[in-house]
Formats: structure tokens, sequence, C-alpha cells
DNA sequence: ATTTCATATGAATAAGATTTCATGTGAGGC
DNA sequence: GCCTCACATGAAATCTTATTCATATGAAAT
């Protein structure tokens, strides 16, 4: 069974794989917001959100509708709610503090610019 | 609720998203493996499998256990199969027949090295 | 029709990840 | 105890991705 083995399934976690767009995908969960509003919120460029959008969009992971002069993003929450509740018990499970699965990596979580560290929550 | 903007979960998408690490959790789905197993059905060196191998052991995808002088791989099935179902009803719905979701992207599917294309299906 | 607001796109650069090849490690067998 | 098999690790080079800044598009308001 080839499931994951597809171009469409890379894309999938590629596309989730980057803080930035992990954070617009958490700032939709609370509800439906316009570009500037979510870089508002981020703190980043219109052009940054814009960009990490496309990917979202292609995905399917956030839709999109025209209001007006604006464009309201929202979150896919049939996809969203059951994939985050699967990787939050399997968190709970396999790095219940958060500490484990960071110990190895950690310096790279260091490196990181600071625009992105704002981004992440501390577990700690 | 913060879920998603943590390095965890980064790291989550992050070390799923690479062909040759799918293709590793792909394989040992059928059975468990040791590395040079594995790098044989890959068609890979053994140094990259064990590179890439780590990563998923750091985030619980994959177990292991010494046998003799070997190393058994298997997969974390517990997490893997919910999370692949999720998965293919996602493209079910939304890149029925494996061409939506490439069409923006298709030039980098393009460039990909040979090694990393036969990694992939064709949807086709 | 023109201006302006809201968002999208392009291209260059910066940053990060993957692969490769060489070498290290360590447990098993002899 | 030494050798060797199986795997892991390190570091450089390469490839990929993200961000930035400038500019384009396009629809609504005037």
């Amino acid at each position: 069974m080839k499931i994951c083995t597809t171009y469409a399934c890379h894309k999938f976690f590629a596309t989730l794989a980057n803080p930035t767009r992990l954070a617009i995908v958490e700032i939709l969960m609370d509800s439906p917001k316009n570009v500037a509003q979510i870089a508002q919120v981020l703190q980043q460029e219109q052009s940054m959100v814009s960009h990490n959008l496309k990917p979202l969009m292609e995905c399917a992971f956030v839709f999109s509708e025209k209001k007006g002069r604006k464009r309201v993003y929202s979150v896919n929450k049939e996809l969203i709610e059951p994939l985050f509740h699967l990787i939050a018990f399997h968190e709970s499970k396999y790095c219940p503090n958060g500490k484990t699965c960071l110990t190895r990596r950690g310096i790279k979580l260091e490196r990181m610019r600071e625009a992105q560290k704002t981004l992440y929550v501390n577990h700690e």
C-alpha cells in the first residue's frame, strides 16, 4: 500500500514543517481573519503571510473567501483538529515534558532567528 | 490552545517532510528490518539510511531493538496508521487524482534528483 | 476613469536541510 | 584479546526552502 511515498504526501508534511505556517494555522483556529489581521497578530510582513498562505491553500489546510476588498482565510477544521489531537496524544506519550525530543536538536533551536523564536511556545 | 506552535510539533512535520524518511516508514510498515535491509530495498547508502533513521527515532515514528549484531527497526503503527488514514482521506477529498496539489509545484518535482524521484509513486 | 486599499507575486539573498564519503564505535564471533 | 560486521557519526558540499523588499494586480470607492 503506497500511501506515504507520494509527492502529495511530502507536500502535506513540508507545508506544515514551518513555524510561520503553523502559527498561521493556530491563529486561524481561533477565528477567520484576513491577511492584514494575520500579519498583525504574527508581527510579520504582509508579503510573508501571503507567501505562506499559498501552500496552506494548495494543501487545503485553509480556505479563503472574498469579503469586499479583503480576503478572509479560515482553517480546515475537519482535518486540522483530528490531526493535532493525534499529535498531542503522541507528544503526551513520547515527549511528556516537551524536552525529550528537543534534546538532540537543541542547538538548532538556539540558532533559530529571533522572528521565528517568538512563534514558538516554550514548553517549560 | 497552543498545540502546533511548539518546536516538537515543527520537528514532527519536518521529520516526515522528506522522501527518504517517508520511504523508510513505508518499508517498515510491511515488516521490521535492519539498516542494511532498508538500504537494500531503498537502493540507498547505509549511512544515508542511518542518518534518516535518527530523526525518525527521536520523534518515535520508529522503534528499534538489538538482535545479535543487528539493529532491527519497526514502525510505530499506533501513530502512523491513523495519521496516514487521515491524510488518505484528506487527499481523496481535495486532490482526488493526485494532480490538483501538484499543479503549482510541478516544477520542483521536475528538479528533484533522480534518487529522490524513484522514491515517489506516480499517481497517474 | 482614477486612485487607493488589500493582497499576490518575483527575484535575490540568506538560512537550513540532505547527501556523500570518510571515519569512528562497539558488540559478537573467533 | 583481536578482528570484523553492522551501524553510527562528522564534516563538507550541494541542494532546497524561507524571507525580504520591491513591484504587480485587481477590485472597490470616489
